[in-house]
DNA sequence: CTGTTAGCGCGTTCAT
DNA sequence: ATGAACGCGCTAACAG
């Protein structure tokens, strides 16, 4: 029934008869304040069980010590990862972190966005929606002088603040290392034509291949829209050419366990009959009996960690005179092939 | 170098000639306010793209309209999985939730608990540290009335909101599910014995083999350090026996992966000579060739729905008087073996 | 060293 | 139908 109120600087002054900003300023530990009063203020700060109301500083501040993580799917380990390393890098810094998931669709991301801008957040991450083919959402922030860094899904500009990932350091040391044991066919699996990602590896796959001096066959490269009985398919095609590749980069980890399990089913064997290398989504493979030769790691959370490490920078720097030439924060980082030999 | 200043209703008061009270009310739509000056006042908002300052109002209502959720660790599915029944949950109602890892310490769960009340979440979830053995800092939120549900690992107390999970129900099915198909030599794969989830899985197992009217076989009985090398070894001192068991009930799905392997690797079929089953904490059964015959699916997702849903609950009923008689709000949700037959 | 005052943006009486 | 004034909790500029 009773209001409970939590107390406040003024409590704590009436309480020692004093004013507030004194208390304020004790609180504090401000030097032009005597020994004896700071002693005090503390000590009955500890009795009345004073907490600082920070939506309060909030609001003075005008700064809520808070970033917003805009991800796709927070189920997806890529993207648990990646928060993962946000909120690693966010917390040593006090600041917090609040989330949201656009479930790939523009409309979501949009009202997210709002919302954050709303709560004056700080700045923001994004890692954009598979929706997302326009971007004045993103530039009307720049009015609010809220800083975004984009990381991993990024938008296709030249005027933002981002860290990528670069496929095609890990695809060529792939196909590097499959040239180098020998393969001279070497097949791709590749995912659904109308995502980004499933342009950009095939033109990898083709890059690399020739970087090799090797001829394209494009019989061995086939493609699945992702669901089980299509990634059977796939591979099914593959086994059944005339002249089979005997190395398969796969779309990613999803799609090979069931090419592996196609080949297991065809009485082949994985790494001798056929080997595969694949886009890491999962960290599984340690804990499997049949692992692929490799995995082309895109570093989630370290990706993470540095568009954090960017949008702190421009978060600090905001208060700061701006050069003239204003400089976009960009890191690209290079995927990697990890072996599992 | 200028400062942008966001507009407020000051300003579109200022540039209507009107008061900011007159905005605020036009703004709401206030019925007491004339339909045109309520038109102008939208018009002019519009114009000089004024957002509500959240922050402010945060402050003025002394809500925030954040949840705070603490778990022990993102990067386990388990709990990003309950991150998201979360997050689904309280976005319709446009809260915002905001996270911590406590990493399995009971210092950083603190740390994240002071941090949150600092911030004045209307209410928070928790899944405790597997450190926490004393819940003094849950305590002193009631006097902040800041509500708290637990869920998942949930504290030993009655007086407390929460829900958790009955791992029973699915232990059971497991047991007669196997009890059912023939088997009567059923092993044990256990954690280690410092976690409470090892204990309770013991206790569980050797009930549901009594449910089922067979005799205990302690031979049956094995641990594991969760080490891959312990778990092979788990595995292979239950094939040694001479009585081996023709099922098991395993730890997790980290260590089943490495007993089939196991199997696999002494030239015995998964599933013929032996069967698993294991509680579930990773999704990718249905991507392998190789499964158990089922998983105790603890349904996290629903977990921390169902505990969004409390807070909610108990946030709403802080406004209204509290009845004499306290309810503690707790669930239990029964886990489930399915089956992936 | 300490107190007074003002103001951050907003909603809300209480007056007109 | 509208405005003036106030206060939420806190800090800081300006007096003493």
């Amino acid at each position: 029934m009773h209001k409970n109120k939590l107390p406040t600087i003024k409590e704590i002054a009436k309480k020692l008869n004093i004013s507030t900003s004194t208390v304020s300023r004790a609180l504090h530990d401000h030097k032009s304040i005597g020994a004896v009063t700071t002693m005090r203020v503390h000590q009955a700060a500890k009795e009345l069980g004073y907490e600082v109301n920070k939506s309060a500083l909030f609001f003075k501040q005008q700064k809520t010590y808070t970033i917003g993580v805009i991800i796709p799917n927070l189920a997806e380990p890529f993207f648990s990862s990646a928060l993962c390393g946000v909120e690693d890098f966010a917390e040593p810094f006090n600041y917090t972190v609040i989330i949201g998931q656009s479930l790939d669709t523009l409309d979501r991301e949009k009202r997210i966005l709002e919302n954050m801008k709303d709560h004056r957040v700080d700045g923001i991450l994004v890692s954009l929606s598979k929706d997302t083919n326009t971007y004045d959402h993103f530039e009307s922030l720049k009015k609010y002088n809220i800083p975004v860094v984009f990381f991993d899904r990024v938008p296709d500009k030249k005027d933002i603040h981002f860290v990528a990932g670069n496929l095609h350091s890990g695809m060529l040391q792939a196909i590097t290392k499959l040239v180098n044991m020998g393969h001279k066919k070497i097949g791709l699996i590749n995912g659904p034509a109308k995502l980004a990602a499933t342009l950009q590896r095939l033109e990898l796959y083709l890059k690399c291949l020739r970087s090799n001096d090797l001829e394209v066959n494009y019989d061995l490269i086939v493609s699945t829209t992702l669901s089980k009985t299509d990634n059977v398919t796939a591979m099914q095609k593959l086994m059944a050419l005339e002249q089979p590749p005997t190395a398969v980069i796969v779309f990613n980890d999803y799609v090979l366990l069931d090419c592996i399990a196609t080949v297991k089913a065809a009485n082949l064997v994985v790494n001798k009959d056929i080997s595969f290398i694949s886009f890491a989504n999962l960290p599984i493979w340690e804990y499997m009996d049949t692992m692929p030769l490799g995995s082309i790691e895109q570093f989630a959370y370290q990706q993470a960690s540095k568009a954090t490490e960017f949008l702190f920078q421009l978060i600090e720097g905001g208060n700061q005179p701006q050069p003239a030439e204003v400089k976009f924060l960009q890191c690209i980082i290079d995927s990697e092939m990890v072996s599992y030999s």
